[in-house]
RNA sequence: GCCAGAGUGGUGAAAUUGGUAGACACGACGGACUCAAAAUCCGUUGCUAGCGAUAGCGUGCCGGUUCGAGUCCGGCCUCUGGUACCA
């Protein structure tokens, strides 16, 4: 046995031994109990980054943990390799994105298997191969046959000097990336999925997730966005039009000062016609990109149209006006506006002084009603005065009437006033009671709405999918003879998608043309864990390997999945199940969202402003005596560089720490120890050097512990009792359990504390011929708890020791109970809830002696010397509270 | 803007979920070993006062509930993720 920890040599040898025995390669046992462990696969960007091995790591311990559980587990990697970036590389190195995504995976994967994750990597796909698409395409074909999937138009990001759609991303500040031109809006026809067929069962599907963080539920939820209202049809004045607009407060109809169309509604368009000013608007509405984000934060600005609406109940005229914050693309492009009641409508009508009509009053509001003189107009009830100004309402007591600022409790429900007929209702009985009127008038009536918008698809871009779809002069049908295939050898120019300018790939002859759009990405990653199950299937997108494996017991990605990722995943779990491939309704069972990888930054100020940051391995720090960083130099030159804040991982910062160089140095399980210690799986994780010194320290710290007993591990009898060490049996049972408990919730950076304590007592009390069995034992415990997170350490050091044959086939350590039993316990006392002192007690002492015991205490005594004794709070085996 | 999180020593964090705040580490300081250094081992380390026993203060800020609050409730501040074409 080596006396040195020689990282290296020992994890080449361990990753052969697995290599050689096949010990990941796994096939279905249905009489074993099954575990899928799926960590998200990576974009194939070029090197595994410090993100990557993090949340491999913990893939890992939990593929690992259950294995040594018993189970039959499944760990798969593949590789979610079609993207933007890849069009980017290409772009600068004028090489095809397949050879650039190609050469990334082949490096990656080298990466990764450095690491000793216990992948199967019989499963290895990609997603740009053919006989992965083909399926997507094959499954996009049915959806069309079955209207899931459909043509419209929808709004993109549109680069006028580069003729190109962009990404979100690629517009920064309104403007595109690369030209700098002000990005426009532009409606082009595109493919959709109808998720929304699917927003109730994916909602209902959220209650069945226990095994979910709360967060991410709740921000499905919150996505899904269902809400109960109404429809209410406007007529518009002079014509036999109507507009149609959704609300989930029909009982604030009567308090409808206003309309609001988006600028590209065909009504702002056709006023558009004819007026300069509202043409001028609907165009600067054009200007800027199309993410929330960008829309919500603008301004809000209108144009009044000079067409006016009719309200459905009084008759009333009501303003129609063209506003920059309603979109097109959402429920019917129109809403209906009550500025006394919403928080938004009450500042666009402030700012385009427009009327403001209460018809809510607080619930405890008996009998009190609005004061009609400091109101001299409101739609639907008077006509407006010329200028349509209104005079501020003033505010009484709590009533909700201010005109200077918006009130919260403004939108609260409450009593109607000022409604007609509905006036004195409660705001859910007039929900009901204004939702029967209109049905009955043929105005409209009850509808349940989703904030879910159905999923576009489409992408005008090359490195991707290519939509199976064929247009011919008779119109749309889907492509036969899948897969279509995407041509490989392309270069890349940065004005739009070669795909068009490539005849021999679209023009199929007697005016019949591909489609040359291809899939959003998210199309390849939201069915590729059911492909891991049976990746050579070549007769079916999947088969009956798969309703073994699935659904996915543990999956583990970042948090940055949350919604977009796990939702389409979701609803293509339920499309595949539609299609019978799959039995189960939810893809995966739990769900572990890992948190970021930070480090510090560090930059000089150059003299023309800019900044240079540097890497953090070249710098090196000076620290007061507290340990507090005061001052940092570059290595090379010695001149000072400063802090610029802890910031994810980037090249733009050059904050990255290359996972290869740390390997080279410490080895994997020193990286992956760290890593997993460092912080809580969910957490942010900030990178340290330091601290992987000290998980280095650990590695050796233990490597000499165990290789100054070789053979130790044939004194393991049954448990070994040991007499004179009862209390550090006692400590590494007791540490054992902690260690238990934490593999359970997921926490490993308390397993790892747990695991050096218990090498801290085995260093102290593993001296003598009963503290050798007390070893034989510890040892044992600790290398099957880090089994799991520094594998190859612990499968040499469990042959070299003579535990056995190979760690894998370990049972999992149990407490033993007996060894945690104690004679004595020690309790807090308090006084008034502060810390007084401490008694030590029997275990089996009632609180009379507890009691007895507090009160002797001298310090205790101290505290309540001249105060009265109200009550004494014992809370067993914890601690006594003498309140006073 | 909207939705969801996070904030604890010099640093990463822990606190079995309302019961001893700071486990386990990192750093710093002191010591042993060494000609010396590295490595290793041992000790001290929330802040303030005190030789000490001990006391006061302390979990982003303000307020509340409770015998008792890092944990629960109300209101803020700052940071992070997502916001439908980054993946």
């Amino acid at each position: 046995m080596e006396e040195k920890y020689n990282p290296q040599q020992l994890e080449a040898a361990a990753r052969q031994y697995w290599e050689k025995n096949r010990s990941f390669k796994v096939i279905e046992e249905p009489d074993k109990e099954k575990f899928y462990c799926l960590s998200m696969f990576p974009y194939p960007s070029g090197e595994l980054h410090m993100g990557h091995v993090r949340n491999y790591t913990i893939g890992d311990v939990i593929s690992r943990y259950q294995r040594m559980l018993g189970k039959n587990v499944l760990q798969p990697m593949g590789w979610d390799a079609f993207g933007l970036p890849a069009e980017n590389a290409a772009l600068k190195n004028a090489r095809p994105p397949a050879e650039w995504t190609y050469a990334n995976i082949e490096y990656m994967k080298g990466q990764l298997k450095l690491l000793g994750f216990s992948y199967d990597w019989d499963r290895e796909l990609a997603t740009c191969d053919a006989d992965y698409y083909r399926w997507e395409q094959w499954l996009f074909t049915h959806l069309v046959k079955k209207d899931l999937a459909y043509r419209k138009k929808a709004a993109v990001n549109w680069d006028p000097v580069d003729r190109t759609v962009l990404a979100n991303e690629q517009v920064i500040d309104g403007r595109g990336w690369r030209s700098g031109a002000v990005v426009e809006k532009r409606e082009i026809e595109q493919w959709f999925l109808k998720i929304t067929d699917y927003a109730q069962e994916l909602l209902d599907g959220l209650d069945k997730l226990p095994g979910w963080p709360e967060q991410v539920v709740a921000m499905q939820r919150n996505w899904i966005g269902r809400s109960e209202g109404v429809t209410v049809d406007f007529n518009i004045e002079e014509t036999d039009e109507k507009l149609t607009v959704f609300t989930t407060r029909p009982d604030t109809l009567m308090g409808v000062t206003y309309m609001a169309v988006a600028a590209e509604h065909p009504l702002a368009l056709r006023a558009g016609e004819g007026n300069a000013d509202i043409a001028a608007f609907i165009e600067r509405c054009r200007q800027g990109g199309v993410s929330e984000a960008e829309i919500e934060t603008v301004e809000k600005a209108g144009i009044a149209l000079d067409i006016n609406a009719v309200h459905p109940i009084t008759g009333g005229i009501v303003p129609i006006y063209a506003a920059n914050f309603v979109l097109m693309g959402y429920g019917t492009g129109a809403v209906m506006a009550v500025p006394a009641h919403d928080e938004r409508d009450f500042y666009f009508a402030r700012k385009y002084n427009l009327s403001i009509k209460p018809v809510i009053v607080p619930s405890h509001w008996e009998g009190k009603d609005i004061s009609e003189s400091e109101i001299n107009s409101a739609a639907g009830e008077a006509e407006l005065s010329e200028d349509r100004r209104v005079p501020a309402l003033s505010i009484k007591d709590d009533l909700p009437l201010i005109w200077d600022e918006w009130d919260t409790r403004f939108s609260e429900k409450g009593i109607l006033r000022r409604s007609a007929r509905f006036s004195g209702l409660t705001s859910d009985q007039a929900f009901d009671a204004v939702a029967e009127h209109l049905n009955a008038g043929g105005k409209g009536g009850r509808q349940i709405n989703f904030r879910l918008r159905d999923w576009s698809v489409s992408r005008q871009r090359y490195w991707g999918c290519p939509i199976p779809i064929v247009k011919t002069p008779e119109g749309i049908e889907p492509a036969t003879g899948l897969p279509v295939k995407l041509p490989q050898d392309i270069i890349v120019d940065g004005t739009g998608s070669p795909l068009k300018r490539m005849p021999e790939f679209y023009d199929l002859g007697d005016g019949r043309e591909r489609e040359t759009d291809t899939f959003d990405t998210f199309f390849e990653s939201s069915w590729y864990y059911a492909r891991y199950c049976c990746p050579d299937a070549d007769q079916s997108m999947l088969d009956e390997r798969a309703k073994y494996w699935l659904p996915v017991d543990q999956y583990v990605g970042g948090i940055e999945h949350a919604i977009l990722h796990l939702l389409y995943a979701r609803f293509f779990n339920r499309l595949m199940r539609d299609e019978g491939l799959v039995d189960n309704d939810e893809p995966f069972t739990r769900l572990l969202t890992q948190g970021m990888v930070v480090a510090e930054t560090w930059y000089r100020q150059n003299e023309d402003g800019s900044k240079e940051w540097f890497n953090p391995a070249d710098i090196e720090t000076e620290r007061d005596n507290k340990g507090k960083v005061i001052s940092a130099r570059l290595k090379s030159d010695g001149r000072p560089v400063f802090p610029g804040g802890i910031e994810k991982m980037s090249k733009s910062k050059n904050n990255g720490v290359n996972p290869q160089t740390l390997i080279d140095r410490y080895g994997a399980d020193t990286v992956r120890l760290y890593i997993m210690f460092t912080s809580p799986p969910e957490q942010l994780l900030e990178w340290s050097d330091e601290g992987v010194e000290g998980a280095s320290r650990f590695m050796k710290r233990l490597w000499n512990l165990a290789s100054a007993h070789p053979g130790i591990g044939g004194l393991v009898v049954s448990n070994g009792i040991v007499d004179n060490q009862k209390n550090a049996r006692r400590e590494v049972h007791e540490h054992l359990k902690k260690a238990l408990f934490d593999y359970e919730r997921q926490q490993f950076n308390t397993v790892v504390s747990a695991c050096m304590s218990i090498v801290n007592v085995l260093y102290r009390f593993g001296g003598s011929d009963d503290g050798k069995r007390l070893l034989a034992e510890g040892l044992g415990i600790v290398l099957r708890l880090l089994g799991p997170i520094a594998p190859h350490i612990t499968h040499t050091l469990w042959r070299e020791l003579d535990y056995g044959d190979d760690i894998l086939n370990a049972p999992w350590p149990e407490v033993d109970e007996s060894a945690l039993v104690r004679d004595s316990i020690e309790m807090v006392v308090q006084v008034g809830g502060r810390v007084r002192g401490r008694i030590t007690v029997a275990v089996d002492a009632d609180n009379a002696a507890i009691e007895a015991a507090t009160l002797a205490n001298k310090n205790v005594q101290r505290f309540i010397d001249d105060v009265e004794i109200r009550k004494i709070i014992v809370v067993p085996g914890k601690l006594v509270n003498v309140v006073v």
